[in-house]
DNA sequence: TCTGAAAATGAAAATCATTTTCATTTATGC
DNA sequence: GCATAAATGAAAATGATTTTCATTTTCAGA
């Protein structure tokens, strides 16, 4: 297994913590950084299992990559200006559990995102 | 522009609400369907535009449509073989809306998926 | 310091969903 | 019937992501 390229995360940190890997890409290459696409996809990667960043998708279905906290969480993000606000619920994570446990499911994983129109929109 | 083929549509009912465009087109093909899958694309995205059917994304980034207007309710999906199960929670229906309420969001919906491994995977 | 195995790297090719192009067929109004 | 617009689908293009594979780097132990 390969482990993250630190550059990648400190562009990420510098691209607001949200960014997709072309971007990512993109960015390290105007700053003269010295690195292929495919270390950034995996560095991406590593620390998507590594829990340090977060993966969403884009309405495009294009994967953009965001620095979050360590804990399990959800999303609730405006359609309209697209701001995001990270929730924490444990009811969730219980309901995921229990459902598949209830089916006899294994490595369950989960999503759940809520979204809307934010006040201020 | 182009009009939705009914027998898309028809089929995305048959295949449980819920499926991408290329379970879809496969679905026809299995079934004797004479269809292209530009076709199948076109209608799905017509279905989309006219407010019938709504477009979530799979983890993998593959557009997943679904009929709307039935019973909202969430899927137990297998990573393996793509059995999926349809789950009604009540618990989480309220949780996205008081969620939402406390941050100030309107017109508030939510999409929430387990996945796993089946008992037969 | 040398040495070899394991890990990291990246260019190029492969994959795969989706979109676009474009020529052909079908439907519809006149 | 005739013309024109809409629908269709095969094939090519697109674009993100993954895989392959040969090369380079790292690093622990001799």
């Amino acid at each position: 297994m390969s482990r993250s390229n630190p550059r990648v995360l400190s562009t990420l940190e510098r691209a607001g913590g949200f960014a997709s890997a072309q971007e990512v890409y993109q960015l390290m290459q105007r700053e003269g950084e010295q690195i292929g696409l495919t270390t950034v996809y995996r560095s991406l990667q590593s620390l998507v299992n590594n829990k340090i960043v977060d993966v969403l998708r884009r309405d495009d279905g294009e994967a953009i990559y965001r620095l979050c906290g360590e804990t399990h969480h959800h999303h609730l993000v405006c359609k309209n200006c697209g701001d995001t606000i990270e929730i924490e619920s444990g009811a969730v994570e219980k309901w995921a559990k229990s459902i598949a446990a209830e089916h006899g499911f294994k490595e369950v994983g989960h999503t759940a995102e809520i979204f809307g129109l934010c006040s201020k929109c």
